[in-house]
DNA sequence: ATAATAACCTGAGGGC
DNA sequence: TGCCCTCAGGTTATTA
């Protein structure tokens, strides 16, 4: 699930219950995830949370020594409980925080990380190459239009590169392609300037409607409070097998990059 | 440099 | 019920 605006939603779950807090203690039940978790974390407590921003599908946590870069991989969720409440199945970390709540990090399948960075996390490796915010004022038609020059890449890949721009994944790129009328197939070099201006608010549009409803729930995401994400019954043509509904033609499924990708052969060119 | 593929995991759901 | 297969939000590393 953890797309731009679930991990938006996380953030904006989290922060409240967080900042300012000292961590008291810190479970790691398993550190086997997409990475192992940095070993700095054992020994946490006694640091306090200055804050928590999002940059791409990262979480980082400031605290009054380094930071913490989180990922939620493809399963993973954050929830805020009472410290003492039980623990999930592959709740992975807790961090028992002053306030007598905890921060539970649950990951099923394990592709989420957690990473101790001790300077800026912006320029940590995996976050120093990222391409720009989906809602930065640099991600514009100008931009994306530069970057599709020479590329034969199909657009939907292209769009979901996060060194092209960061935050869109499997569910919003298909729909917002389908908003701009974009075929996910099309090369990206091939297409026009004013479509790929539809593009780009068509992705600003998209993020934009699905934090409002705390992102798309398909299995495993919630919010920090534990309710799903709602914007699964908005999707237009990811995981329909109906008819558009613009035009009531039959959706159409196809795999580009080992991925589904859903699109309406009527209104998409 | 760009593009395509494999790899990392667990669980749910369908078919038989 | 149970077994086997396919598929699922991401992204890095490896290979052409």
């Amino acid at each position: 699930m953890p797309e731009l605006p679930e991990v938006e939603t996380t953030c904006r779950g989290i922060a409240p219950h967080v900042s300012g807090q000292r961590i008291e203690r810190v479970l790691l039940r398993e550190t086997r995830l997409r990475w192992p978790v940095s070993p700095e974390v054992a020994d946490l407590a006694g640091s306090s949370i200055v804050g928590v921003t999002r940059r791409a599908k990262y979480l980082l946590m400031a605290l009054d020594q380094g930071s913490l870069i989180w990922h939620l991989g493809m399963s993973g969720s954050m929830r805020v409980l009472p410290t003492g409440s039980p623990a999930a199945s592959h709740e992975h970390i807790e961090l028992q925080l002053g306030n007598g709540l905890s921060l539970k990090f649950r990951d099923p399948r394990r592709f989420g990380a957690l990473l101790y960075c001790a300077d800026d996390p912006l320029q940590h490796r995996l976050l120093q190459p990222l391409g720009p915010e989906p809602f930065a004022d640099e991600f514009n038609a100008d931009y994306l239009y530069g970057r599709c020059r020479g590329r034969s890449a199909s657009i939907k890949t292209f769009i979901m590169n996060s060194h092209i721009v960061v935050g869109v994944g499997n569910i919003y790129a298909s729909e917002a392609l389908y908003m701009a009328g974009i075929r996910p197939t099309r090369a990206a070099g091939g297409i026009s300037k004013v479509r790929i201006a539809r593009l780009v608010a068509a992705i600003r549009a998209t993020l934009t409607a699905a934090i409002a409803k705390g992102g798309t729930t398909l299995q495993d995401f919630t919010q920090a409070d534990g309710k799903p994400g709602y914007f699964r019954h908005a999707l237009q043509v990811y995981a329909n097998k109906g008819d558009c509904q613009a035009c009531g033609t039959a959706i159409r499924h196809l795999v580009q990059g080992q991925r589904s990708s859903y699109y309406c052969p009527g209104c998409q060119t």
